[in-house]
DNA sequence: ACCTGAACACCGTTCAAGT
DNA sequence: ACCTGAACACCGTTCAAGT
C-alpha cells in the first residue's frame, strides 16, 4: 500500500517494483491470466519468492497496481483518439467507443486484469475505482455533448453511458476470449467489425434528423 | 471423458457425479471462480480428493461440464422466455435480451463458468460448443424474423447477432463482477434497467416505420 | 468398479535471520 | 532498507494399494 506511493524502489538490480509489474504483464499475456503467481513473476525478475512482499502487501495489490495502470493508459487512449474530432461531438461518441475497443484488443493483459475476476479486492480499491470512473466520464461528456447539439436522443445520459459501455465491454470480452473469432463477412477486418458493432448502437441512440 | 456418458454412477453415498456437481455450484455462488478446487468440492461431497477424477479426467473436464449444463439453462430460459410472442417477432427478439441478462444474474456461478477466463479448454470442447452455438442462433433466428417482416433494417443478421450480444453479454459481466451496482436513477428496478439497455440497441437495429 | 493414502511438484504468505 | 531460506498450510495430479 504505502510501497506504490515511492517513485523509485531501488534494489540490487535497479527497479524491482516494475520489473515485478512488467513480469507480470509478461506472464499473462504469454499464459493468461489464470498463470500469474507472485512465485514465478519473482522468478522471472530474478529474485527470491518473497521480495515482492517488500512492494506489494500481497497478490491482490500487484494486480490492483497494474488494474489502476491499466484504466490510465484506457483514458489516455481515449482521450487521443477522440481528440482528431474536436468540433464534431457525434464522431466523438463513435469514436470513444472504437478505441475502447482498441485498448482491449491491444492490451489483452492490462484489460483482463482490469476487467477479470477480482481475486480479492482491486474492484473496491480507490484509485482503480477513480481511474475507471475518468474513463467513463469521458464516455458521459460524449454523449451529453451530442445531446446539447441534438445529434442524440434526449434522456438519461446515464442509461446511454451504460448501453453504450455494455457494448463496447461485451464485444471486447468475446473478442479477447475467443468466443469470436472471424469477422462475420469474409473479408473484413477487426477495424470494419468495431464499426459495424459500435454503429448498432450508435443508430439507436441518435435522432432522425441526423440520419 | 468417456465418465460422464454414463447416465448414473453409484458411489457409497449415491450420485457422485453430480454431488461434485452440485458442490462445484455452490462453492462458486458462495466465494467466486477462484475458490472452486478439486479438493474442495471433494470435502463437501465427502469423498476423498482424489476420488473425482474418477468421474472427470481433471479440473478442466468438470468446468466443462458446468458450462455446458449452464449453456443448455440458457437456451431453456431463452425458449421460455421468447415462445411468449410467437406472434411478434420484435418482442421476441427484445425478450430474447432480457431474458439473457436475466439468466446470466440468476445463475452468476454457470455464468461465470461459461464465460469466464477458461482454465483450460472448456471454450474447444466440442459439446460446449454445441450448446453455446445453439443459443447463438436463437438470437439470429429473432433478428432473422424480424427482417423477414420488415421490422428490422435490412443487412447482415449476423453482425446484427453480434451486436446484441455484445450488449447483453458485456451488461451481464457488468452485473455479476460488480462494476454497476445500482440504477442510473433512483426508484428503478433491474427490470426497468435491462429494458433500457436492451432498448438502446433494439431502436437501433429496427425500422423508421415501426416507431 | 470404485475409492483411498502417500507422494510429488507446485502455490501464497509469514517470519526470523542475514547484509 | 532490502533480500533470503525455512516453514506452514494449501493446491492438482499420479499411482500403487485396498475393498
Amino acid at each position: 500500500m504505502q510501497a506504490q506511493k515511492k517513485k523509485t524502489i531501488r534494489y540490487h538490480h535497479g527497479d524491482l517494483q516494475n520489473a515485478l509489474i512488467a513480469a507480470t504483464l509478461d506472464l499473462i499475456t504469454e499464459q493468461g491470466n489464470e498463470a500469474f503467481t507472485i512465485r514465478e513473476v519473482a522468478r522471472r525478475a530474478g529474485v527470491s519468492h518473497t521480495a515482492p512482499y517488500r512492494h506489494f502487501t500481497d497478490k491482490a495489490a500487484l494486480l490492483a497496481v497494474v488494474a489502476r495502470q491499466g484504466f490510465d493508459m484506457l483514458v489516455e487512449h481515449l482521450l487521443t483518439r477522440i481528440a482528431n474530432f474536436p468540433d464534431d461531438p457525434l464522431m466523438r461518441f463513435k469514436y470513444s467507443g472504437i478505441a475502447y475497443i482498441e485498448f482491449a484488443v491491444d492490451h489483452p493483459a492490462h484489460y483482463r486484469v482490469m476487467f477479470g475476476p477480482d481475486k480479492s479486492g482491486s474492484r473496491e480499491n480507490a484509485a482503480v475505482r477513480k481511474s475507471a470512473d475518468t474513463a467513463f466520464q469521458i464516455l458521459l461528456d460524449c454523449i451529453e455533448a451530442c445531446q446539447a447539439g441534438g445529434l442524440i436522443r434526449p434522456g438519461n445520459s446515464m442509461e446511454m453511458a451504460l448501453s453504450a459501455w455494455s457494448m463496447v465491454h461485451g464485444f471486447s470480452m468475446l473478442l479477447i476470449d475467443r468466443f469470436v473469432r472471424e469477422t462475420p463477412t469474409p473479408g473484413q477486418d477487426l477495424a470494419d467489425m468495431m464499426s459495424l458493432v459500435t454503429d448498432s448502437l450508435y443508430f439507436g441512440l441518435k435522432t432522425e434528423k441526423t440520419d
